[in-house]
DNA sequence: CTAGAAGCTAGAGTCGACTCAAGGTCAAAT
DNA sequence: ATTTGACCTTGAGTCGACTCTAGCTTCTAG
């Protein structure tokens, strides 16, 4: 009974990933995960078998698919990077996390307000072209444009 | 009678501005003022005075006001170019003019829906975190988080 | 007339977040 | 035995959008 490197390593199948596999898995290329890896974005750093390379458990996978969920809601890495310390720590730093959490949780919502804006000014715009296209006046267009947009709810950047 | 530089050129006083009052004006740095247009992000390059100094006329002004209400809302620089592109050539592509500016419209749409989804699986991952501490309930508690937010609706990237 | 502020250009540097290249190792299959 | 393909590390390159530097010119105020 020849068991693969894969199944030999600890107490038999315990569901071992190949850096490629989680690749697929989570979307990141196998790049950006020793990538990530090497920021300190990894709450352990991920196992290796016997000839070095990556074996991700299902925590790390898990672990992952967070972390790209806050990246994908703009959380810088540094910031994920701290995240990922408070729960090295292990536990007793529950409120800061939440904290973490909260202010992010208030940059996405302050991000969508903004949009929200911008998207009102955008409309405008597209508003007043689509008005002059039908009336067919169309000279000097864009010059009364600007007046309009300047007038336009202009959103703090 | 000596005019300044400012007033001499052209007939009279038809608001010429400076690159340093733009940029106060438009929040631009000067740096990113001759970037733009050095990007060709302008309608037409700034005119100059004897000495070689840009000239803004309030068009211009109001076409950077255009620029960075754009920008802000997240169209990237090659797009602003395009649109100036289209602005330049003068009357006869509004259409065109019209469907960059639906599009970005759809983009910006596209961004909040997306903001909204992770906003969701963020708030989740606030509440199951705020609730555990209510019962102190913390041990082991990221590893609940992972599964839970594994299961939380996932917004497509 | 001169000092200092503000402009000018060309080109280099920065930052965040990857992304890729070179050169080597390791393991399963032919 | 060797080929293939996935992995490894280190370090460099890319991209977008600025941002800054160096060295020079040009106004404007005293």
């Amino acid at each position: 009974m020849t068991m693969t490197q894969q199944q030999q390593h600890e107490h038999a199948d315990v569901e071992r990933l190949s850096i490629g596999q989680v690749a697929e898995r989570t979307g990141l290329s196998v790049h950006t995960l020793r990538f990530y890896e090497a920021e300190g974005l990894m709450v352990d750093p991920v196992e290796r078998l016997a000839g070095g390379r990556r074996s991700y458990r299902a925590d790390d996978v898990e672990w992952l698919t967070i972390c790209t969920n806050l990246r994908s809601s703009g959380m810088p890495l540094p910031e994920i990077r701290r995240y990922a310390e408070l729960v090295r720590e292990g536990a007793g730093n529950e409120e800061d996390r939440l904290d973490l959490l909260r202010r992010h949780r208030e940059e996405v919502l302050d991000r969508i307000a903004k949009l929200h804006g911008w998207l009102e000014v955008i409309s405008h715009k597209v508003a007043v072209y689509e008005e002059r296209l039908d009336h067919g006046a169309t000279g000097r267009l864009w010059v009364q444009e600007c007046a309009l947009l300047d007038r336009a709810i202009e959103p703090a950047d």
